[in-house]
DNA sequence: ACAGATGTACGAACTATTTCGTATTCAAAT
DNA sequence: ATTTGAATACGAAATAGTTCGTACATCTGT
C-alpha cells in the first residue's frame, strides 16, 4: 500500500484540477483559474497550505513566490471518487452510474463512439 | 422551478438510500438496514430529523412510531450528484467519468452488454 | 396502576472545512 | 533608503455535519 486513502474534501479537488491541468502553478494562478468571485486568495492559499500539510501537493520554496505542484495520482483519486459514488449512490451498479452519466449529461456522438470502443475493448480483454 | 437545489450529505445518501429501496420505513428500520455499529439509534433519528426540516422526507406521525419516506426524487438526485461529478472532478466529461467507472469497478460481461444497448439507444434517438 | 421497553425531541459537544484578517517578509521601483 | 505591492504564515471565526446524552412521552404486559 503506497499511498494512503486520499479522501479530497470539494475545495481540495476544485485546486487538484488546476494543479493536473497545468502542472505547476503558483497560488495566484490557481486561485484565477477558479475564478472565485466570492473566496479571497488568502483562503485559496490556506488551502494549498493545508493540502501540502497532508501531502496532497508538493511546493518548490527556493523563490519567494512558491511553486505547488499536485502529489496525489488523478488517476488513482478518479477511481477511487468514482469507486464511492458507484457506493454510495447507486449501490454498487458501475452500470447505473454509466447510465445516469450519459443518460443525463447528453454525451455527444462523439463521446457515445469513444465509450462503445473502450466497451469492446473491454470485453475482448476478458 | 419546482425542487430546489437538493445536496444530501453522506449521510443523507446512506439514508435515502435504504428509503428509496424500501419506500415507507421507521427510523429503526433504517437504521438497522444501515448496520452502522458505529453510530448509535438516535443519530440516525436526528439526520432523519434534520432531513425532515430541510424537506427531504416527509413523514406520518399519527402513530407513535412515526413513518418517513423519501420526497426528494431519486432520478433527479442522482443525476445531480453525477453532474456534479462530471463537473467537479473530470472537467465536465462524461465520457472520462464513465470509462473510470467501467475501468475501474470491472463491471461484469452483462453489465457492458446492457450499457452498449443503452449506447445504441441513445444514438438511435439523436 | 405501574414497570419496562421503545419512541421522539432537542440541546450541546465534537469534528471537519472554509473563510478571512492581520502580521510579516521580500523584491522591485522610485 | 523608503515606499509600495505581492507573497507567505497563521490564528481564529464562521459554517456544516455528525454524534450523543438526556428528558420526556407512549405503548404493552403484568
Amino acid at each position: 500500500m503506497s499511498n494512503n486513502n486520499i479522501k479530497p474534501t470539494e475545495g481540495e479537488m476544485e485546486i487538484l484540477q488546476v494543479l493536473w491541468q497545468k502542472g505547476l502553478c503558483t497560488v495566484r494562478e490557481v486561485h484565477e483559474a477558479l475564478d472565485k468571485k466570492d473566496s479571497g486568495y488568502t483562503t485559496t492559499l490556506k488551502l494549498m497550505q493545508i493540502m501540502h500539510e497532508k501531502g496532497m501537493v508538493e511546493r518548490d520554496t527556493n523563490q519567494k513566490t512558491h511553486i505547488y505542484k499536485a502529489v496525489v495520482n488523478q488517476d488513482k483519486t478518479e477511481k477511487q471518487l468514482v469507486n464511492k459514488m458507484i457506493d454510495n449512490v447507486f449501490n454498487g451498479s458501475a452500470a447505473r452510474l454509466v447510465m445516469q452519466a450519459l443518460g443525463n449529461h447528453s454525451a455527444s456522438a462523439d463521446e457515445i463512439e469513444e465509450i462503445k470502443k473502450y466497451l469492446e475493448k473491454l470485453e475482448k480483454n476478458n
